[in-house]
This record gives structure tokens, sequence and C-alpha cells, in this order.
DNA sequence: ACTCATTATGGGAGCGCTCCCACCACAGCA
DNA sequence: TGCTGTGGTGGGAGCGCTCCCATAATGAGT
């Protein structure tokens, strides 16, 4: 009932091996032999039987995008990079196996392990060291996402996040903000660490440093943006860099129930560009990651991993968006 | 190098055979054998190779997830439902091949055609006619989340969009409007069609008609939410019903700049419950779909498909959630 | 004690493909 | 004329598993 291999050598008048052989664009055939080949594979409307084709050539064509089910429900960007990952993965002729991982099963799940998948790509923020070492035992070729501590050695894509921190002072500093406060990230997170000392050391190197309290920390989300606000509002800070955007959200939308709004009061300062970003009131200025870059080059470093070629983590550039929500100071409108 | 289960056998003193069996649960190994057998393969660190499982079988254990790549960009309730299919598919012991169409390709990809996949869930709403049909000859079992207009017949996974359009008059007639505005989605959609006509059908059941002037067509984006407010502000209605949270987002922005205020001058309720609802300003009363369900639902169905046994399309129930956007009307707050 | 069902196990044939190796034809060269 | 090289092809051995069928071990019935 299905077309195989053979039904098609059969059909070309050729062994399976080069019906194979032709199908797979190996140079050894005569450009004769594989065109006709070809067109009786077309006509007979073959295709190959994925199972058969890995287990003899033991390779799957395969990723495993690992996502811990938090991150997608609550962070838009994830979804970009998942975006990415697909798109660059089709353009290299894989499939993706989306693993969401609730974090409840403390070992890594199955397809991780074995078989399913030529290597891994893992967003890595949120899993647990144990889980992370017990992937490693697989010994599969593997891209994380974002940094993680524990695993200080491994083939990373990030953000630049050094850079945009810097980007972030630099940007208030030239409207002239000189007490600036900082919604931090969670500090157990390397990028939500970066984002805060490499901002905070090129306010000093400007001459402008940040005192200790106007320094908080949040969660990157929402709700904590808004409690952030109320620890350093009452400091009278004439601009406030969140860490992100949803702490920014949040930020936005405490000015707002304080009788207070951006940028007339307060500049306000994100990071990631959401789409969302553009829709808030008044429009973000933030930091643009770029996650499908990030899912692109994950998958590009993947293909080279699995072709044994020697690979290094990548950086992915970032660069200031400006909108409304920040202005000079002093120079109030309306 | 790879434990493979001849060596389990061969380790536990049994067969291949019986190691399989014993392995996969079969009810004919003596309860002695199975537990010394799985004793053995844990030992041995022992884990079945998929593709030759697949290739043995006929079976893959996987169901390929087609997703238009501009709705997880723009829509973060297709993420939801995403979840949801990978919880529910990790329960039934199922991977999920992630695949997005970036639908420049007029045909189903090669993993939809054949060979990859034992099942197909589709995300409809924005496949073509020709990419929808393409599909369909593969035979696989199909499941589509949200219904398509040129498949009737197909299996579906759709939310209770009547009731939630009846939902909608009810509150807005119960807190006293009787002037309200639409602004409908795209109504070339099924479920954009079912919102308005249910909706409208509903209030003329209450004796308020809603006029046609008061009744304008958004595309489900945020900006059309904005620009759809402009032809009905005008008419000054006391509450708007936009068909999907992103839209009435664009409402409560539109308002905003317009000097006007939710719910104060006009109630606004939203469709989706998107996680952005509750914290836009004001918090949007609007109707829950729970795309984690239906996620849940299509792979239910979809083992039935794969078991062989009779299926049918599924609605999932919606329910009102109200927040602050609305409130009864003459009763105006400060 | 002998048959017949029942339960537990082993043997072995594939699943459809890839890839190694052998082979052939024919060229060029001594 | 024979020898090595080379481009093209065929043969066939697996990849690791599942599943059908045969066989062996057990128990029940007359």
């Amino acid at each position: 009932m299905v077309v195989t291999l053979d039904d098609v050598a059969a059909g070309s008048g050729v062994s399976r091996s080069t019906a194979s052989r032709a199908l797979s664009g190996d140079a050894r055939v005569k450009a004769a032999t594989r065109s006709r080949v070809q067109a009786v594979a077309k006509d007979l409307g073959y295709s190959p039987n994925q199972a058969a084709r890995n287990l003899a050539s033991g390779r799957t064509g395969t990723v495993a995008l690992v996502v811990p089910e938090t991150n997608l429900l609550e962070n838009p960007w994830v979804a970009l990079v998942i975006t990415g990952v697909c798109r660059a993965a089709r353009r290299s002729g894989r499939s993706v196996t989306l693993w969401m991982d609730a974090l409840s099963t403390e070992r890594a799940p199955e397809v991780v392990r074995h078989g399913g998948a030529d290597g891994l790509v893992i967003m890595a923020s949120a899993f647990s060291r144990e889980w992370i070492s017990d992937v490693n035992t697989t010994r599969l070729p593997t891209v994380l996402v974002g940094e993680h501590d524990e695993l200080p050695d491994a083939i990373t894509v990030g953000s630049d996040n050094d850079e945009g921190g810097r980007l972030v002072a630099r940007h208030l500093h030239e409207l002239g903000h000189r007490k600036v406060a900082v919604l931090a990230g969670p500090q157990e997170r390397p990028d939500a660490r970066e984002r805060l000392s490499s901002f905070l050391a090129e306010m000093a190197l400007l001459d402008s440093p940040v005192p200790h309290y106007l320094v908080a920390e949040g969660d990157f989300s929402v709700g904590s943006g808004l409690s952030g606000l109320t620890s350093i509002i009452d400091e009278q800070p004439t601009a406030i860099f969140a860490a992100n955007d949803l702490m920014a959200a949040g930020v936005l939308r405490g000015l707002r129930l304080a009788g207070k709004s951006a940028p007339n009061d307060v500049s306000v300062v994100g990071f990631d560009n959401l789409p969302i970003g553009k829709d808030l009131e008044p429009p973000l200025t933030t930091v643009n990651q770029d996650p499908l870059a990030m899912g692109e080059e994950a998958i590009r470093l993947m293909d080279r991993m699995i072709d044994g070629e020697p690979v290094e983590s990548a950086v992915i550039p970032v660069k200031l968006i400006t909108r409304r929500s920040t202005m000079p100071i002093n120079v109030p409108l309306d």
C-alpha cells in the first residue's frame, strides 16, 4: 500500500542502493540516472519512511526544544525564540520536537535522554541544577538559550545584556537624568545580574552613580514591577530602568495608580522589546533583544555541533529602541 | 556502546521477545520475570531506540502540531493551546513535533505529509484552502483547533463562541446598557461570526437590538481595536463589546486618547481572557476561553482517533470573567 | 495416566532504509 | 597486452525493535 524505496528502484530499473543515492543527492550516481529515479519517485508519490531512515543512519534529523512550561505561559519572549528555532530548523531540514517541562519531574524526560533527537536546545533559565546535569549525561550536543549558572562551560546563545545595560545608562544620562532608579531582575539569574551591573557600572562611569536606595529587585513579572515601584517612588527618581518590559509595564501602571505619568513625571525604560511594548501607554523605550535571531543562532550552532565542528557561544547584539516613555529632564511637555 | 534490548535479554536470561514484552507491560509475562527484566534494564541504563520501535511497530508515538507562524507571533492565546497540547501529549506518552509554517509554502510540509507522526493537530484559522486539502490527502487522523470554513466536516476543538456572545449580551443588559456597540472580528472567520451573531441575537431577544451603525469590524489586532473605535465612538454607546481582548486593549487605549475612560464613560468587554487582560487599566471584563483545555482536548480526541475509536468535535465551555472594565449604567463613579 | 486447554517463553522474520564492500566497464599508461 | 585507477552500480548485511507463530511448561478434566 505504501510506496517504498524498492518500488522506486524497480520502477526505474536500478538497485535500491542506487535509488537511495539518487534521492539523497549522492554525487556518485550519473546525472541521467538520478533524474530518472527522481522522476519515478515523484510519479509514484514516494516519500521516505522516516523511522527506517533514522534507524539505518543513526540520525534523526530532529532537535528537541526543551522549554519550561512556566516560561511560555508567562513570557511572550519565549514564543519568539521558538519561532526562530522552528524557522531555522526548517531551513536546515530538521524537525523540532517540543518538550515543555513542568519542572515537576526532577529528571530529564525520556525524549531528552534517549533516541528522539540529534541535539538539544534548552531554554535554560528556569531549570534546576539536577535537571540540567541529568541532561548532560546524554552526551547529546546541547545549546542553551540564555546562560545558566550551573553550566558555565556550556555552549549558549545569549543577548548582549552588558551592552544593553550600558545603552540604557547612556540614553538616560544623555537626556539629563541624574537620579535614576533601577528595578532589577531576580539576581539569581545571570542575565538579570548582567543588566544590573553593567548599568550601574556605566552610570558610575558617567559620574552619576546609583545609590543603593534607588535599587530594587523584582522577579520579571508585571506584579513585581508594580510592587517594586512602591519601594523607590518615594525617593523621587526622574527615571526608572526596569530590567524587563513586563516589570516596566507594571511600573507604568503603578505610576498611573499613583497619579503620576510617564514620561512627564518619570521616564521609564524596559528591556526585551516585547510586542506589547509599543501598545503600552506611553509606548515603551526599551532594549531590543531579537529572540528570533537567538533561536536561529541556536540551530546554527546545533548544526555545527552535530557535524562535529568546533563552536563557540554566541552573543546576539542588542539595540536601544527609543519611544515616548523617556524624555529629557526639565523639558516638560504641555 | 549503547545498551540494546538484546543486552537486557541476555542480562536477565530471557529472550529478546520476552524482554520486549516485559518492558512494554505485556500481560503475558510472569510477574517475576517482568520485574527481573525491568530491574536489569534499569541497571544497565537501557532505553529503547525510538527509531527501531517506530519502524517495527509502524507507529511513531508522535503528533505533529502545525501552527501558522503569524499566529504565535501575534497572539499569546496560541501559546496556551500549545502548552495544553504538550501537557496532554506527555501524559499519553506522545511527543510533539512543532511545525511552524510561514504559510509562504503553499503545500503542506513533508513532516505533515509523511512519516513523522501518527496524527495532526492543526491550528486552523490561518491556513488556506489549498494547504488544508493537501494535508487532507495524508489520511492521517487530524484535529483542528478552531473551525475552518473549508472543512465543515473536520473534527475540531472549538470554544463555545455562541454561548460567549450570549453571556456578554446578558451581562451588559443586566448592567442596564441599552445602547451597545460591537467591534466584531474578521467575518471570514467562523469564530468571529459566531461571536457577533450570537451577541446580536441575544440583544434582540432582550429587546435591545443593536443597530447597524453600532457595529464595526476589526481584524483581531490591537491596532484595529483602536481604529475601529473611531467609527463608533461618535454614536455615544454606553458599552462596547470587542470580539477579542487585543481589540479591547486597543479600545481602552483609544478611549484614553479620546479623553474618555472605561468604565466611567463606556463599559468595555473583551473575549479570550488573555493573561494581559488583568493587567490592563482597568482590568478587562472578558470571556474565558480556556485554551489549555482546548489543547488537552485535541490530544484526547487524537488518541481516540489513532486507536480507531469514533470521535466527535468538541466544544469547550466558556465563562464570563467580570472585572472592572464594566459597570452599571447611570451609577458613575467619580 | 492421557488428553486438551492455558500460560509463559523462544525463534525468527521482517519493518524500510543506509552504507560498506565488491564488482564491472572502460579509460589511460607502461 | 596487461595493470591500475576511477566513475558508476549492485548485493547484502545490518540498524533495534515488534509481533506472529511455534514450542515448552503447567494445570485441569475424565
